[in-house]
RNA sequence: GGGCCGGUAGCUCAACUGGCAGAGCAGCGGGCUUUUAACCCGUCGGUUGUGGGUUCGAGUCCCACCCGGCCCA
């Protein structure tokens, strides 16, 4: 931050004017320093598995045009070796001033960083390391920003995620992440198309913010002369799909929560949600499972997995707990959703749970749960059959109008998944729409908005429906064992810089 | 919002109880035809996050603010 940014300013750090000063010169000399285009036929990976077996001093025959970021370079005088970096790994560059001639002064003119492309035979080193011996190089573009030092890398944690591409030149792991992430959504895509669902995309500018309960971001449409909400749920959209007759629909959906953030919580993040025809809740569990098994089996290999220290088995069949059950339990008391009211406050009390006054006793088991066993809970945990105040999109229980057939699946302390029979009698909707209403007005912000298209689209009829969620970037933490989300989104939420 | 920790050269880090702001890497110049964090000699490089204050003297102590991390709400 000592740099100097200004715009034009560039060239007054020293690093930065050495830098300018060898690109004027390139072009002085009738070079192009950013050169249009250029035509690799080989990678490093490819050629370690195509030359792998070169004996130490062997010459292949086989010449190669690579290209990439040059990221070491030592200088012996009249032979050089360049470490090129490309999008598969490193390959040495073995450049010599019998080879090369009068060009062997603009190879080791060469900084740290430049993007540089060569061709040459593939061979090995007397001292074993396979390179590419340069016959021909040429700068692809310039760096006019050093790098940081080849050893420790970019460590601050602050211009990591600042300067993402910084941390994915030098640092393997962050590229690890990204690779992972990207063979997560790919894995999650497949499980779910190969079960015939299909993949669809919903409105991010919605004119009611619903689906969920969550404080949305605001914006304004101005040829429509409307506020508009960044969405905090894809659910009922895709509800309407299953009232149009697609049976089997999911979205992968950057979704939008107008909320602090943390290392588990991004003001935006991706969220897999599914809806399944003619299926309950329990037919969500099942293919739940296989799906996150499916997932972890196909980025990491195994089920059986280690997060943080711990053995984290993702493998199925999961422990299943009663919501409720799970709060006794964890809490020696006896909870009951029919309990009155003072006594489910005096028992929060007792626990030195905070209550709102607005809350009725589903809110305030709800409270406790998850103060009380939602960090407890390690390994998966299905957990079913929520309290309905808190559940105004799911379907009521069919053995306990107080209960919703709703689990959420807990991994690490923390919600990976949430579920239910989706609600479709249309007139329980309203009254539930109606009770968030009264939440709203009690003071409850994050109470469900009422939502009359929604409802109108219901009143048509929706076959029974089972519909999941999954946090995809909290999966990817699971699977690349990070315990900070900001560790797996490329880009967090960040304050600009000062 | 509260608590704790951090911010020093491009990067990674030092700097005792307040007493000349340093090293390695990178850069620049020189040497070296098999290096692997190459090595050797020389050398450049600082608004110590920002703004105040205390002091003969502040990276260090005090106040406010900015940015980040962790914990809590």
């Amino acid at each position: 931050m000592t740099e100097h940014e200004d715009a034009g300013g560039l060239g007054e750090h020293r690093l930065t004017a050495a830098r300018l000063a060898k690109v004027e010169a390139i072009r002085e000399a009738g070079g192009d320093p950013y050169p249009p285009s250029y035509e690799p036929d080989a990678t490093a990976a490819g050629i370690a598995a195509s030359h792998g077996d070169l004996a130490d001093g062997e010459e292949s025959g086989a010449e190669v045009v690579v290209a990439g970021r040059l990221m070491g370079l030592r200088d012996m005088g009249r032979l050089a070796f360049g470490v090129l970096q490309d999008a598969t790994g490193r390959i040495q560059l073995f450049a010599t001033s019998g080879v090369l001639g009068d060009r062997y002064g603009a190879f080791t003119d060469l900084d740290l960083g430049d993007i540089v492309g060569a061709r040459g035979e593939v061979v090995r080193t007397k001292k074993g390391e396979l390179s590419v011996r340069v016959e021909e190089f040429t700068l692809l573009a310039k760096a006019l920003r050093p790098l940081p030092e080849k050893w420790h890398g970019l460590q601050d944690v602050e211009q990591r995620y600042r300067r993402r591409y910084v941390d994915l030149i030098v640092n393997e792991e962050a590229r690890e992440i990204l690779r992972a992430r990207s063979a997560t959504v790919a894995a999650l895509r497949e499980a779910f198309t190969r079960r015939g669902f299909l993949e669809v995309e919903t409105p991010v500018l919605q004119p009611i913010a619903s689906g969920a309960m969550a404080k949305p971001f605001e914006t304004r449409h101005l040829a429509l002369d409307m506020d508009m909400y960044l969405r905090i749920a894809v659910e009922l959209y895709l509800k309407r799909l299953m009232i149009g007759g697609v049976e089997r629909v999911f979205e992968i959906a950057k979704t939008f929560r107008n909320e602090g953030v943390s290392p588990r919580h991004n003001p935006e993040f991706t969220m897999l949600e599914a809806y399944q025809a003619y299926a309950d809740y329990y037919d969500v569990m099942d293919a739940l499972e296989g799906v996150v098994g499916e997932v972890a089996g196909s980025v990491c290999g195994t089920t059986d997995l280690t997060y943080q220290g711990r053995p984290m088995p993702l493998g199925g069949p999961w422990r299943r707990l009663d919501y409720v059950g799970a709060v006794d339990e964890a809490t020696g008391m006896e909870w009951d959703l029919a309990m009155p009211l003072d006594g489910a406050r005096g028992q929060a009390a007792r626990l030195g749970v905070e209550v709102d006054d607005a809350w009725g006793v589903g809110k305030i088991v709800s409270e406790v749960f998850e103060e009380h066993v939602e960090p407890g809970l390690w390994e998966p945990t299905i957990v079913m059959d929520f309290p309905v105040e808190i559940s105004p999109l799911a379907r009521r229980h069919r053995d306990d109008p107080l209960k919703t057939e709703r689990f959420e699946v807990i991994v690490a302390g923390r919600e990976l998944a949430n579920a239910f029979s989706e609600l479709n009698d249309p007139v329980d909707q309203r009254r539930r729409f109606e009770a968030q209403l009264a939440a709203r007005a009690a003071g409850d912000d994050e109470a469900h908005p009422m939502d009359e298209d929604f409802l109108r689209a219901l009143e048509y009829g929706m076959p029974p429906t089972g519909g999941l969620g999954i946090g995809v970037d909290r999966l990817v933490m699971l699977l690349t064992d990070q315990a900070s989300i900001r560790e797996v989104i490329l880009f967090p939420a960040m304050r600009p810089e000062a």
